[in-house]
DNA sequence: ACAGAATTCAATAGAATTCTTGAATAGTCA
DNA sequence: TGACTATTCAAGAATTCTATTGAATTCTGT
């Protein structure tokens, strides 16, 4: 009886977590959640950003919320959603970390301005440090809400779009480190491309925004930020 | 056309991460990848102990091997497949601990001896300096082949059905800890039941094999392990 | 109260998944 | 070689999932 019991829980927690993976697990929906890890959303908005219908955004944002993953308010005529745990976004970059771990060719992609070409010459903590020591910059080049919404303190804001116009005070002797929602975005190797046509020294952070928040907040000599 | 391209690629990441979600996102491969992240099993093993059909336990693992979580390597007539990468198990306790805080009622079935008891009290690290200090002991419950494919330094090895015959030589005034394949499987408190019965103070622990490994070898006093 | 906006609902068609069955294959061991 | 074993294959039925359409709902602001 006791045992059965148990054998039920067993079952049923495999159950709950099998929905959970399987909700993250379709196109539409990480994509949402994707979004949703930078800054909450609108059902139009969360539509249009992810180029799929209203309706089917609404059904699938009605999912994910029914299994826990997302949160809703209401706000005049809209329904904001946003992500109802901040674990969620790092699950979610744990869940590409492992992707890239696992799968062999995904990421060798041709045209990719990565920090890979940095990666094994310079840890993320270092680059931290330079900018601390004003030797580097760190952009965030994804738009004014998104940065607003999740910032990371120390560094600069600038959406895509004014990155041309906002170089003219760059600094040929700084280094440019931008980042933009995380690994499955491309908006900085949009920016990197245009930096270095414009003759700066520019890469770009696979690390999401959270991820530099916390590197940022938890490095020992971060008095200099505040 | 550069742009094309990393859209081309930020869907493709997309499709990759989503299908690797799906991936362990179904009860029956996830029942696979908890067993195989435990010990390396043949087709036949894994569907006697997850209750499924030889050929649909076929099918998946043909599934997980095409999306890169399992590898496989031939003994005799069988065909043993493995986890791929240590990293998967850790990833799977990882969505077992976003499913705990995300999910509201689930855990809170009834009759579970956890360490929940303890929780507040205790942490896993003082835990295991009781271990050390032989006020406690760490019991694995899993059977003898599991324990012996992911062992578990510091630990006894006791399969739950040898337990109530063991427990003989036990002592009243020690505090019993055991562990099976972690959150997710109950063995570990079929045997607290079994103990307390028998007037020992026995708790469940809700970590895995995996992590207590992990924590022991980081303690900084485990010199006494060795 | 009414026009209009944002979202959800309901129904459906098409696609994909999952499990089952029974046969086919590949390899072992005597 | 030939019986046997473990696994895979192939085909199909049942189920579930996804996207689409257009209507219904709910709420805002006047």
């Amino acid at each position: 009886m006791e045992k059965n019991n148990l054998l039920e829980n067993t079952e049923k927690l495999f159950e709950i977590v099998a929905v959970l993976a399987s909700s993250i697990g379709q196109k539409s929906r990480l994509k949402i959640l994707q979004l949703l890890s930078q800054a909450p959303r609108s059902v139009e908005n969360l539509a249009e950003l992810s180029g799929e219908s209203t309706a089917n955004t609404s059904q699938h944002l009605q999912r994910l919320y029914k299994d826990g993953l997302v949160s809703v308010h209401k706000d005049r005529l809209s329904r904001i959603y946003s992500l109802r745990d901040e674990r969620i976004a790092s699950f979610i970059e744990n869940l590409l970390d492992l992707a890239e771990c696992i799968s062999t060719d995904y990421l060798k992609c041709s045209n990719q301005i990565t920090n890979d070409e940095i990666k094994n010459q310079k840890s993320i903590v270092e680059i931290i440090k330079e900018v601390k020591n004003k030797k580097a910059v760190l952009l965030d080049v994804r738009d004014e809400y998104e940065a607003e919404c999740s910032p990371v303190t120390g560094a600069l804001t600038i959406p895509l779009k004014k990155i041309s116009s906002r170089a003219k005070s760059f600094s040929k002797s700084k280094i440019y480190y931008l980042f933009c929602r995380g690994r499955i975005c491309h908006t900085a190797s949009e920016g990197v491309q245009i930096l270095r046509k414009l003759g700066f020294k520019a890469y770009r952070l696979h690390e999401s925004p959270n991820t530099l928040k916390h590197l940022i907040k938890n490095d020992p000599n971060r008095s200099s930020y505040v």
